[in-house]
DNA sequence: CCAAAGCACTTAACCGCTTAACCTGGCAAA
DNA sequence: TTTGCCAGGTTAAGCGGTTAAGTGCTTTGG
């Protein structure tokens, strides 16, 4: 195997223990021992243990991050956020991909619990509240996203979704758009009906009637189909809004294949400025949701949770922001 | 903290190495004590600390993977398939991002020899020769992409580059077309030197000069400026090789705000299959190099290596297959 | 001038698990 | 009946660290 911490201590001719203050920076140890202990550890190319670091101190200092699937361009950048904030807080960062399954769920929480994280951002909906109720239990801090109430080791991410959505309708109205269509996701998700019923409000205040409102399934195919359905729609509505940027873009190739010029004749629009909104063609206006900032508030939302001696919930609010690009533009002038 | 087995064994009314050889499935304790260990735990809802476990058992049965960037979208799929694999084959799994930068490569090698990983898997470049040694030191398998040659404790996972650029240089050649311009990548990258390399000989093969070759950057930026450059050329080339699909979705944006179109002016075609190339508009013609295959296999090789008592390094072949999509098409006909 | 305090360490008891070595009772073979 | 053996346990010694308590100095205050 490799060296342990007792190679170490022998080598520079003193204890295990003052092997272990040095490397932990404590400054218990005089600053000749100090440098000739870190001069051995380089010399011998040790590294400490980190399993058995972990059991002795009886904290892991890791925190977890679940998330539905990695290949959803939604998550590598919260992932990445949230790893860089965990590791400049000190802590090792564990990733568990669900594929939306609830098993696999499952045993992503059981592995946070083997590995003893003092805190998990939950980034997918399909857990369980027994597993909630047993991190609780484990004073395990947890962050949900949208989901779940404030309680004392739960803090909350709130997407503001509301204000995203207000933000394209207003602005498409500005544009002279009246009939706006609006393309759903999955009616079983929280974020999408969020969305939806955003939508239907927004489109109400402002005095219009929610256009049609065509299913999809958050994929490229749904948008697909939803956009050439809409195509033959006479008369057709002058924009659409997706539920995402994925379905806006699949929307959008819909639309070329049934003849609409996007954004000639009718507008596009998406949610969530990933990659894909701007390499899209013609390039995606869509809503940023700070996925990076996501990433970085779910980890200082468990530090904070995790290192208070009475730990007190609060709700993080991530910011939407409006982002223009090419697949929208005036309303055409109707000619009916 | 939480249960260990000491609870579970006390509760059971056996001893804690009972619950133990129980729960690690040995074969020595009796069916009835088998059952009521496993009730036990369940009732009491108890998890082992891996941490313990991994130290005890002196085998981490953990697997590594380093990325450079798994925001770059060809990482997300090779990181879920070597989870998955990885878990099928009874390990844990650890992911280490780079962001391409030499000291956080060390890190996260440092961090795998910490965590005592049987084997990790290196899919980035970045990485100095120094560590290669620390892990063959430590007999930790090691898995390379392209780089470094097979050895005891390494196997190498070669991406067939070579046949992907033959086949699009092939395919555009019986489409007619005769000028094809090939936009570079990283001119330090390995990978991005194997297909440079591949597209000049490939050409020379058919008898034909090797086009404009147009420096990129392996980002959108670098083929949008590429494309607005060829879009001027006269006379310019019918097709345009980019050497990944972000270049090559630049390069068709370039060409659209150069006035050409694509496929009927000029034909572009991508490398890698992301999902991008699929969602593009015009849809992208590239070369798909089963990046779920390849997780897979670095999990294998890792596996067979780590559990080998003479462990020789293979080399595995990831092959590359053409898809043809909408951006390429039969050249123009001359009116010159 | 002596006790108390401070400094720079060492000693050794864990952390929660695994596993080799050691028991024990019951049954088949001698 | 004795012996041997085996299935089905238990005991206890680590794994590689951390850390509270202890030790032998030197310094300091009254």
């Amino acid at each position: 195997m490799g060296l342990t911490i007792r190679d170490v201590a022998r080598a520079a001719g003193v204890s295990t223990a003052t092997v272990s203050n040095v490397l932990n920076k404590t400054g218990k140890v005089g600053e000749r021992t100090h440098r000739l202990v870190l001069l051995t550890v380089k010399r011998l190319g040790y590294f400490p243990n980190a399993h058995a670091r972990h059991l002795a101190s009886r904290d892991s200092r890791t925190l977890g991050i679940i998330v539905s699937d990695i290949v959803n361009p939604f998550f590598p950048e919260v992932i990445k956020s949230f790893e860089i904030r965990a590791r400049q807080l000190g802590y090792d960062a564990i990733l568990s991909d669900t594929n939306y399954d609830p098993r696999r769920t499952r045993e992503a929480a059981e592995r946070m619990m083997e590995h003893n994280v003092r805190g998990v951002a939950i980034m997918t909906s399909e857990i369980s509240s027994r597993l909630i109720l047993e991190f609780e239990r484990r004073r395990i801090a947890v962050t949900f996203l949208d989901l779940a109430p404030v309680r004392g080791y739960v803090s909350k991410l709130r997407i503001d979704y509301f204000s995203g959505i207000k933000q394209i309708v207003e602005y498409l109205h500005k544009s002279g758009h009246r009939r706006i269509a609006f393309i759903a996701g999955r009616p079983k998700l929280k974020s999408n009906i969020a969305r939806l019923e955003a939508y239907r409000q927004c489109m109400r205040e402002l005095g219009l009637e929610p256009g049609p409102i065509v299913p999809g399934d958050l994929r490229f195919e749904g948008g697909l189909t939803a956009g050439l359905h809409i195509a033959k729609l006479s008369p057709g509505p002058t924009a659409v809004m997706a539920v995402n940027d994925l379905t806006a873009v699949g929307v959008i190739k819909g639309l070329l294949k049934g003849g609409c010029r996007v954004p000639q004749d009718i507008s596009v629009t998406g949610f969530d400025n990933t990659r894909l909104a701007e390499y899209s063609n013609p390039s995606l206006t869509t809503v940023d949701i700070h996925r990076d900032m996501l990433g970085q508030m779910a980890a200082d939302a468990l530090h904070e949770l995790s290192c208070s001696a009475t730990p007190q919930g609060r709700e993080y609010q991530i910011p939407a922001e409006l982002i223009l690009r090419e697949s929208s533009g005036p309303a055409p002038t109707e000619k009916s």
